[in-house]
This record gives structure tokens, C-alpha cells and sequence, in this order.
DNA sequence: CAAATTCTGGCAAACGATTACAGCACCTTG
DNA sequence: CAAGGTGCTGTAATCGTTTGCCAGAATTTG
């Protein structure tokens, strides 16, 4: 059965009509008699006709694509965002081109050019940098692009982006209600602009409830927890904060290994949280985690590129950039304690009490 | 600067030259004098043009495209399998356009059919169950598809798979090394084909070094497990296995939450593993479990997809599906003991001998 | 009944790149 | 110098759809 695909031609020839009224029948162009109508819908079926979406998009100029760029080296995390994505564009009958960046801006520059030559309607980019970031939207030229994550210029482009000062602000809370007066930031290089930010947001929300130190740098993955929580023990046991801030939850697994090693009971002794969750779907209720909205950023971020479409008719020079900030949700886990309050009896850790105390209001 | 694209036409005013010698010169089709061929590389820098992929798509009869399709609710453990495919098309300069289909045989089709309508020149899959399957690949038609994961029929199409019997295996040998000789299974359906054989396969590796039993069934989600626990530890300290074989990792979470919960020392009294690790790309060290190797299934599916198009001049008739089977990897974690062999006495448990005695071969 | 209007369907020209074919210039060789 | 190559370049057809324009039919209106 190795028969071509059928062409409008063909079906055209089988109604015993022009193509030009196949097409307008199929499309809806244009009314068409009821006959007509049903005798080329007929053709079609018994064809299996299946419409050029090549040869329509040459014609139309227009592809009914997206192109979602994302950085590789992110392990997974990022597939919420895809799956939200994929869902908001499939509901407009929008297909989905996927491409993914090294960590360098040039690739993430490339990525857009060569989405460019395939046409797509709309770009969807999670920049792998700052300076990818500028450069990408230019590369886009007049097709909407909207930017989602961390990296975002706001002027050029519209964006989804974290509410970060709620994110910190959250997280502070949670910790100052259970009592932790000294808290340790581990796997954040205060060198690294994003990183500075997010330290200088983390003291400015425990402003007076709780004093904020910072660990000496070491990677975000696995292996840096766990250097920096040797490090920590070995200073002695004065040197333990109440709490500890781990960049994401690869470093706090491999903080919480070293802790529970060397017999220091979390979240009894020391309670321990993560800024980034890296594994939304899975919920092992292992690790206090922040976890981005990334489902919503998702729907945001096709929202906004839709919309942009819409009004590309519009005036151009008055187009300005629309910026999103979203929360994120704090999820609690067995690394910090159960009920806001002082740390209960540590024999009582194991199976916690029914009761809850009254949560302490710290707005 | 809302010029309109540039199109080959241009480039080659602009070079004084025909288009059909700008599109030599620019493809390479045939050889072009020398200097020509400057003078059109120059008009096309210097207008920006970009090669319109899909007129070029319309004229060749190939859009440079593969479509992946996979199942929605897994809860973003593919991601690796995505980004493995997508890295593979991408050093053949093939575009990856993506979608999900919701857990439903129809919606696989039409995902297919959708595809074709783009014109892709291949596609790999992940369907969603056998019956999708079956359909899915026969809407495919005469273009390339390669099945991928769990659900695959292997006369139809090439396909890449879990070697399921070296996983089984891997798994019991592990417990059988660790001195489990009473086995239970939480969160497989003896109902459910799938699930079924995987018990037999548990059974059958188990063959006189274990016993495998099988729990009443639970979902196989978080809560699953967490029902599942509280059952066992209701009926009392005798009813405890030696350890608990877990459908996934959210389920294992849940068990080791209750066991944890009502004071029973993992590994010390019970150890835990997990059939199915939902986050590959995290590395918390959790919980022991077989990790499938992802990006290695990418590869090869993309690899099998390549090659069959590379084979479609080749006589149709004599074209045979092959089947690929891959080992997962067995991680492990915190939640079986660290060494081979009996258990050690409960206060060395924190702090692990750094001697490891000689494993026991049972092969 | 004629004229004006509406409706339907077909012809043919796009969309932008590739390529079979033909043509022209130049070089080699008898 | 002529015949036959060889090597580039240009003309035009093609991929499959959509749609502006036109012609004829059908319907309404004066």
C-alpha cells in the first residue's frame, strides 16, 4: 500500500468539482451548495484525504507553530513547563517545536534563527542567560517571543517570570515560625548577580526575626551539599545554624545524607529547606521545597503570546512589554517541623502529636 | 523595522544573478563559479536572508521533521527520554515537534494523524497503551515510526524497550544479597496484564532465594502507598516483610513516610526499593531504586528511526521490525543497606564500617 | 419582461524554493 | 579553423493550497 498521499486535486477529481471549490468546501471559506458540500466531504473521507499543512502554510504565510526554547542542563524540572505549554497551544490547534540550548548564548541565539526559518508563529524562550536573553528576542524580529523563567529582560519582550520577594518572604516566614533564629544560605555564589539578589532578598524579609548567614560557595548539586555540610559539622557543633537554605533540593538531599550520618536529627536539631523545587511532579514529602508555578507560567506564558498575536495588526510603536510574576508554592516536607512553634520533646519527634498549636502570625 | 523577509528572489537581484544560481550557490547543489558564489554569500549576509524551510519543505517533499508523541500524565520522568531524542535529531539537523496525548487510545491516533498531516518524516512513540498502539502505528502509513517504553507491539514497527527480566533480576539479587527473604509488593494490579507479568518475572528471579508476596492492591501514587503501609502496620509486627517492593517511587515515598511515622527503622527493619524511578535527572538518595535508562532509549530510537529511513528505497516486503531491550540501572539509596549481607548491629547503622564484606554471589 | 442583485463555481496566479532542460561561452583537440 | 566537450547560468515548471477575479445562473426588483 506504498500509494502517495492523496492532494486536493484528487479529491477534487473524485467530487467532480474544481479544486478551488474542494478547498472552499473542506475550509469554509466561502458557503458552498449543500450538495457540493457533502459530495466533497464524501471524496475526502474515502480518500483519506489529510490536508497539506505545508503547502497550506506556504500559501497562508502563516505555519500554526510555536517554538519553545529551553535550556538543556536544567534535569527535568523544566517539563511541567513543557507539558502546560504543549496543552495551551494544542487548544488552539497550534503545534509545538521544541529545541534545547546549551548553556552558552549563542546557542540559544542559533535556536532562534532556525526557528525563524521554519517559520513558526510565536517563540516561547526560557533564556539560559542574561545575555542570551538580549540578543535571542532581536533574532525573533517581528514574531511575538515571550520570555518564562529566571533570566528576563522586561523591555523588550513580554514575560513570566517568579515573584521572587513573595518567594523568600514565604520561605523566611515558615522557618521564623518555627523558631529558627539562625539560618545558613548553602549552594548560592555571592558573586553571581541572580544569586546576590536573591541572598539580599532573603535578609531583607528576615529583617529583625532571624539573622542570615551565608555558607562559602560550593556547586548546587549533590556533591556541594554535601561538601558544605561537612564543612559545617567539622566546625563543631556551635557552628550549626537552627536553620539551613539549601539553592535547590539536590543540595539539600545531599546536606540531609551528611546530617543524618553524622547523627544531627533533622528537623529536631537543625530544619532544613530548599529555594527551588527540582522534581514537581514527584511527591516524596522528603525535603521543605519552593516549587515553582511552572503549570501556570506555562498557560501565562501561551496567554501572552497569543495575545500578541492578536495584535500585531495594531500600531506597533506603542506596543509595551508585559511583565508576570507569579508565586511560588511552599511545600512542606519532614525536613522542617510539622507545626509551627517551639520543637517539641525530641522523644515525640517520631510520631508527632495530633494537636496543633496555634500557628504564631508573623506577616 | 517591520521590513518583510527576504526572500531567495531578492538575494539574487541584489547579486545580479538568477535565482537558480543563488540557490546553487547557497545549497551547493552544483558547483558555481567562484566568484559568483562570494557575491551571493554577501547579498545573503547582508540582507539577512534565511532559507524558508517550508517552501523549501513543499519543493523537496521533506520537512526536516520528527514527531514525538507521549503520554501526559506521567508526571515529567520522560523528560529525559525528550531531551535524549531531541539532541539526537538535532545533530542530524532535524526539527522535533512534540505532543501529548491524554490517556486515551483515540487521542494517540489523532495525535498521529495530526503529524502526518504536518508531513513529518518520522515519528517516535510512546503510546499510551497497546490498543493505542496498534492504531497509531497504521495511521503512520508508509512513514517511519519507532515505539518507545512500556507498551510496545513488536511486529509492527521497530521499537525500543525495558528489558524487564535483567530488571526484575537485578532488583531481587540486590534484596537476596541484603538477607530478604520475605518479599511483598505494593502498588502492582495482578489484574492488569502489565503489572501481572512483572509479578511472575519478580517470582520467578526470586525462585528459592525469596518469597514474593503481593499486597492488596493500591494505587500506584503517593497516597497508594501510604494506604498500603498503614494496612501492613496495622496487622501487627509479624506481618512485616523483610522488605517492600515498590511500583514507583511516589509509592515508596508514601511507605517509607507511615514506617518512619510509626517507628520501624528502614533499613534496619525493613528495606524498601522502587520498580520505577520518577525523577531520573534528581539524585537524592532516598530511596533504592531501578533508574531506566532514559537517555540511552532516546538515542537508540532515534538511531532505529534514522537508519529505516535511510532503507525506505530498500524492497518493502522484506522489511523486518526489530526490537530493542535495555537493563535499567539499579540506584541505591538509603533505604536498603549500604553493604552486602547481614544486618549490622542497630547503633553501627548511622555510622556505616568502611570494610565491605564479600557480596554473595547469587547469580 | 428587463435590469439589478446575489450566489456559485472555475480559472489562474500567487506563496518561495529546487531542478530538469536548454543555451551559451570557453577550451581542447584533430 | 571546426567539431566536440565541458562548465556555468538562466528559463520555467513544479510542489499543494488558497483566493482575487470573472462568468454564468438564479433570484429579486422596477
Amino acid at each position: 500500500m506504498q500509494t502517495p498521499e492523496p492532494t486536493l486535486a484528487d479529491v477534487a477529481a473524485r467530487a467532480g468539482v474544481s479544486v478551488a471549490t474542494a478547498s472552499r468546501a473542506l475550509t469554509g471559506a466561502r458557503p458552498v451548495s449543500d450538495t457540493l458540500h457533502r459530495k466533497v466531504r464524501d471524496a475526502s473521507r474515502e480518500l483519506g484525504y489529510r490536508r497539506n499543512a505545508v503547502a497550506s502554510a506556504l500559501r497562508l504565510q502563516r505555519t500554526e507553530t510555536v517554538g519553545l526554547v529551553l535550556p538543556r542542563y536544567t534535569t527535568g524540572f523544566l517539563s511541567a513547563l513543557i507539558e502546560s505549554v504543549s496543552d495551551g497551544l494544542e487548544r488552539n490547534d497550534l503545534s509545538l517545536v521544541l529545541r534545547y540550548s546549551e548553556p552558552d548564548a549563542l546557542h540559544d541565539v542559533g535556536n532562534v534563527e532556525s526557528l525563524m526559518a521554519r517559520r513558526v508563529d510565536g517563540i516561547i524562550i526560557c533564556p539560559s542567560s542574561l545575555e542570551a536573553s538580549q540578543e535571542s528576542i532581536e533574532a525573533a524580529g517581528p514574531v511575538p517571543i515571550v520570555q518564562v523563567g529566571r533570566f528576563v529582560i522586561t523591555d523588550r519582550s513580554d514575560s513570566v517570570g517568579l515573584d521572587e520577594d513573595r518567594a523568600t518572604a514565604m520561605l523566611i516566614a515558615h522557618l521564623v515560625e518555627r523558631e529558627a533564629r539562625r539560618l545558613l544560605v548553602v549552594g548560592l555564589d555571592p558573586d553571581a548577580p541572580a544569586d546576590a539578589r536573591r541572598i539580599r532578598a532573603l535578609r531583607g524579609a528576615a529583617e529583625g526575626a532571624a539573622a542570615v548567614d551565608v555558607a562559602p560557595f560550593t556547586p548546587a548539586v549533590l556533591d556541594g551539599g554535601i561538601r558544605a555540610a561537612e564543612r559545617l559539622v567539622a566546625a563543631g557543633p556551635g557552628a550549626l545554624p537552627d536553620a539551613i537554605i539549601c539553592a535547590n533540593d539536590d543540595v539539600a538531599a545531599g546536606v540531609l545524607a551528611v546530617l543524618r550520618m553524622r547523627g544531627i536529627t533533622v528537623p529536631g536539631r537543625v530544619q532544613v529547606v530548599s529555594l527551588l523545587d527540582l522534581a514537581p511532579g514527584r511527591e516524596d514529602l522528603t525535603v521543605t521545597t519552593l516549587r515553582h508555578p511552572w503549570p501556570e507560567m506555562g498557560r501565562e506564558a501561551v496567554r501572552l503570546l497569543l495575545d500578541a498575536q492578536q495584535r500585531r495588526r495594531e500600531p506597533v510603536g506603542e506596543r509595551i512589554a508585559r511583565r508576570v510574576s507569579l508565586a511560588p508554592q511552599l511545600v512542606p516536607g519532614h525536613s522542617t517541623r510539622e507545626h509551627p512553634g517551639p520543637a517539641p520533646a525530641p522523644a515525640a519527634a517520631a510520631a508527632a502529636p495530633a494537636v496543633i498549636p496555634d500557628p504564631k502570625e508573623t506577616p
